[in-house]
RNA sequence: GCGGCUGUAGCUCAGCGGUAGAGCGCCUGGUUGUGGUCCAGGAUGUCGUGGGUUCGAUCCCCAUCAGUCGCCCCA
């Protein structure tokens, strides 16, 4: 034997992963969250993991130096361009495809999509830079009712609702507020403005009051931007009770009213208006939605309303709304509070013992008849010591063990694990 | 991209200028066809990598890489 080098593996970091009994929890919330979407008529669709960069890059923004791009180990030279890059969200792939597909779809479009999504950054507590996301978008040409700005909240707050989890609560707010806010004020860099509003939770009054201060040179007028952004419930007459006059202000006052209003159905106190919420993708332009746990400034699902997101890619107006579920931030999270409790290492219902090598026949005919008949069953292929395969079953959590006769004429045997209760069985009709 | 901290067995970590240890896990045994507990025994490390100081470095110095927390930025 030759002496091999030993590559000793490392974690890379920021690209999760995880034990068997962990990634069937990961993996049971996912059929929940998708057996929700699909009770509201969502479909689904995949989309590759990769985009060209112009494609990506088309809504313009800060995005560009988070995205990976795709290149051969072994380059030639009309590679150099690296065309194709990892998607960074599913947003962007959903509006390239609607884009595409713009003859062959039914409007209003209503796709789920649920798959990892890549950026380039640095790795931190929550943040990954490979991560699950669980979209609905709903697309529509021209005009887009405004009660799915209540709907797909709604639907949202279901999909949590059916992890096991603690309970999580929705920020609501709309853009049109802010920025119709701040133009009345008279408020020039919007862009920055709202950007540093929006770490309000996350930094502070103090310190976001003396960025705007020295920003805008106008203590009274930060003070003025902050109050807006700190009402929560009665939003609509306090907001106005600050005086400001705006055509585009009244239009989000009167579309977050209307939305809340829709969302009256939801448990008390999981609904919340918030001015506060802003969000930082710059396609958001009316409704906009934030999920947090209680006490938790970290957003664990979000989204909004976008009036023209497929815009750089078709010439037809197609408005739309969308929401995600960040599955990996928040399974991460609960993981690493102890939360989630791990599931079976794997799904083996039952162990079939090989007594020995004489009885292989046996054995693999017992494991037959019990898959045929539904259960989940592997046979220990090795001729080894019982003890030992009942310890492999015992490890793994299998919760029964099937003995195959060990000799001519005996029966065959079934036992418990959990109470280590013995007794004679039928493989084809045995239950549990 | 910038700054703080960290890098020793599979995992969590201790240790010391004279080439390493604990707990957990793992393996074997406690006889003949039966797990979880207990008992006894055992294996395992280029002490992240490269260089320097030194008679000698895992321990000191430098660099580098990786991890981690924070900043920036941001769903």
């Amino acid at each position: 034997m030759s002496e091999t080098k030993i590559y000793k593996p490392k974690q890379i970091s920021g690209f999760p992963e995880w034990l068997p009994e962990y990634r069937a929890v990961e993996l049971g919330w996912m059929d929940k969250i998708r057996s929700v979407f699909e009770r509201y008529g969502f479909c689904n669709i995949e989309t590759p993991s990769v985009e060209e960069v112009d494609a990506l890059l088309a809504k313009g923004g800060e995005t560009e130096k988070e995205i990976y791009t795709l290149t051969r180990l072994q380059e030639d030279a009309h590679d150099k361009d690296s065309r194709l890059a990892l998607h960074f969200d599913l947003t962007v792939p959903m509006a390239r495809y609607v884009a595409q597909r713009f003859n062959d779809l039914v409007f209003p479009f209503k796709r789920y999509q649920i798959q990892k999504s890549w950026r380039g950054e640095r790795p931190q507590k929550g943040r990954f830079r490979e991560f699950y996301q669980c979209d609905i978008d709903v697309v529509n040409v021209d005009g887009l009712p405004l009660h799915f700005d209540a709907e797909l909240p709604a639907v949202m707050f279901e999909a949590y609702q059916a992890l096991d989890i603690p309970p999580v609560e929705m920020h609501i707010s709309n853009r049109k507020i802010i920025v119709g806010y701040l133009q009345g004020l008279g408020v020039k860099d919007i862009a920055f403005v709202t950007r540093e509003l929006d770490k309000l939770d996350k930094i502070g009054v103090e310190k976001v009051t003396k960025i705007l201060t020295d920003h805008l040179g106008d203590a009274a007028l930060a003070e003025k931007c902050l109050a807006v952004v700190q009402i929560k419930n009665d939003f609509a007459a306090k907001t106005r009770a600050l005086g400001v006059k705006n055509d585009l202000l009244e239009e989000g006052l009167r579309e977050l009213d209307f939305v809340m209003d829709n969302l009256q159905h939801l448990p008390k106190g999981s609904v919340i208006a918030d001015l506060g919420i802003i969000r930082g993708l710059d396609y958001y332009t009316g409704t906009v939605i934030e999920v947090r746990f209680k006490d938790k400034p970290l957003s664990i699902g979000g989204g909004g309303r976008y009036d023209n997101l497929a815009g750089s890619f078709i010439s037809q107006k197609l408005p739309g709304i969308g929401v995600s579920i960040g599955l990996t931030r928040l399974f991460a999270m609960l993981l690493d509070e102890g939360y989630i409790k791990p599931a079976a290492k794997c799904p083996t219902q039952v162990l079939v013992v090989l007594p020995s090598e004489e009885r292989r026949t046996e054995a693999a005919a017992a494991a037959q008849t019990l898959r045929r008949r539904g259960f989940n069953v592997e046979l220990f292929h090795s001729d080894t010591k019982i003890k030992k395969q009942l310890s492999y079953a015992e490890k793994k959590g299998i919760p029964y063990v099937w003995f195959p006769p060990f000799e001519d004429g005996q029966p065959h045997e079934v036992k418990n694990m959990a109470d280590g209760k013995q007794s004679a069985a039928d493989p084809s009709v045995w239950k549990i």
